[in-house]
DNA sequence: CTGAAAGCGCTTACAG
DNA sequence: CTGAAAGCGCTTACAG
């Protein structure tokens, strides 16, 4: 037996008859005498015969391999997303490329290439951050490869995005604060030349509004970075000021930790005194002392929708290009927000 | 223009010469004409011409794929190997098929048979939990693919493996406890019947005894499924039998911040009073309080070594079959066992 | 310097 | 019921 994997062409020779017929046999194709059917299947069977999927795909023409772009596959968020893309894709029977642009234009654009030439059926692309020039990505488009952009919204470009509800998710957050009793919260926000961080501003701007509560400049407080350090720093300050501050909405659960940090350290009983919520539900939100409350993002979902998005531009349906398709967060009530001694479901 | 991506034949036609020549020109072979050669390369410029790998693949017999086959993405030391895979198998020119087999037999064996229809150049393998039949394994190596085993050591196949060495890891890590001035340690072990677990009881053993120290049973307690609470549990257990504990040696991140919790809650000081360790180095054992000593297990490296390791393979380059590549872990000293008050360099 | 032909593995319209 | 041929996109030995 030669080495490497069968080929049609090694059965039909060995059964002396034509590789169309074998083709037939293998697909149960009407008009094939049952004989040469069960001669065909035996020897696949015997022989481990799997379709060659590169000799397919050059065929029709189809891969049957979505390309992903992610900026890195180590961070928490961004694997359940790949998680839910790999399921939905096998589902379907399709394959699964992920290239990682660790935030870098450069291997981001390599990557685009590199699917390209693989010729994947659709590209799910998260930007990365350092990406302005768009021309890599517009002749995607303009080659008419399917492309769904996930978790950053990317604008002025022809195609469906999915994303999280972040002015939603900052509301719901406050409101939750709200409603255990807080009357003056703070916001340690994210940079401002974030979208999202400025959509995570507004929602705490328009929950207070709502509530007829004062908007106080003051009490937003930009962390740059995100850091556990910086934002502890800042919570210092903001109690060192002397400011009544009886709860605490931070842009991300790092400065939340911070935040809780700063907060014990300054003798004050967590959520008593201050209640704290975070963004994101990083997995140690539940691991931490006292647990940290969160708004949870829905990445594991977010990369079936993006899926399944993809599967119907590559399948024709008609769908909007313009579609942007909007996850909602979800507030996970943990201790660090637990004023009213609530029982919560377990989320995790 | 007709839509989707240009192809040789499309700039053959419209430049009137064959494809062959259009092949030579884009190559810079030699013999073609300096004229013709820059109109193709301009008119490949022009149509943002990229080779079709599938076709490539078919003819080369070699598609410059590899398929990785994991338990699970979403684990943060499953995503450090795929990160080091990816950046490995991208300096090489080789894309990165990823499935997860979510630690079930069967769908481990369906996305073995998706890589090799798809004709990836080599397999790297996470084994499933839950595999102990190894016929789709064997196949693979039976059809001469190359494949590399990661993480989990699988007996009886012939292939090469990269693996941590879980023995000197667990070794180190109550070695480290000894030299802080712990006398009595404890091990929270892992379930007796996985090998990971059974070396680090042995790691655990060895270091007592080249250091003089008795080994007693009772103090190796078997936490079956390596929650928090489970080991929370068993730590009350031990500090309630009024033996004397000074240092816990846990199998795994989770136990040791079960203990964590039952030792601050018998009003014991860490590390003073009893000091702890981990084992994986979780991101979280930096952000809990106190911060939690750990064994670090280099995933990214497992990835390109594993990734390294198959190149080897495929370029036929001469490799034993059993070759058993064993990473070295490292002791990451926190607060949690730092009782020398020795200043450790940030390790992150 | 350039082209026609064959082949990688598969499918399918066409012919018998 | 079965086979020969063409074609997917590319490369390369062979011929000129």
């Amino acid at each position: 037996m030669k080495k490497g994997q069968v080929t049609i062409k090694d059965i039909a020779k060995e059964l002396n008859i034509s590789c169309s017929t074998v083709s037939r046999a293998l697909k149960d194709f009407p008009g094939i005498s049952p004989n040469t059917r069960k001669a065909v299947k035996e020897l696949a069977d015997k022989y481990n015969y799997r379709p060659n999927a590169v000799a397919l795909s050059l065929r029709n023409q189809r891969t049957n391999v979505i390309g992903v772009i992610i900026p890195e596959t180590v961070h928490f968020f961004f694997s359940t997303v790949i998680s839910g893309i790999e399921d939905e894709a096998m589902k379907e029977g399709y394959n699964v490329m992920i290239c990682q642009s660790i935030e870098s234009f450069e291997r981001e654009a390599d990557s685009i290439d590199a699917l390209m030439s693989a010729r994947v059926d659709g590209l799910l692309v998260d930007i990365s951050r350092e990406t302005s020039d768009l021309a890599h990505l517009q002749k995607v488009v303009e080659e008419g490869v399917p492309m769904v952009f996930f978790d950053r919204l990317v604008e002025g470009m022809n195609a469906p995005s999915v994303i999280v509800d972040d002015y939603q998710g900052a509301y719901d957050a406050v409101e939750h604060l709200i409603q255990q009793g807080c009357k003056d919260i703070a916001h340690l926000a994210g940079p401002g030349n974030l979208i999202i961080g400025r959509k995570r501003i507004e929602g705490y701007t328009s929950a207070l509004e709502d509530n007829e509560m004062p908007i106080k400049k003051d009490f937003i407080v930009e962390c740059r970075n995100g850091t556990q350090e910086e934002a502890e720093q800042a919570m210092d300050q903001l109690l060192a000021s002397g400011k009544k501050i009886d709860g605490v909405f931070a842009n991300n659960d790092m400065a939340a930790l911070g935040a809780l940090k700063s907060i014990k350290k300054a003798g004050l009983k967590i959520p008593e005194d201050i209640a704290v919520i975070g963004y994101s539900d990083w997995q140690f939100c539940s691991l931490v002392n006292p647990s940290l409350s969160s708004v949870s993002q829905p990445g594991y979902e977010m990369g079936k929708e993006a899926c399944k998005l993809i599967f119907k531009e590559i399948n024709k349906t008609n769908i909007e290009k313009s579609t942007i398709k909007i996850l909602d967060t979800e507030v996970v009530v943990r201790e660090s927000s637990n004023k009213l001694g609530v029982i919560q479901p377990l989320a995790n």
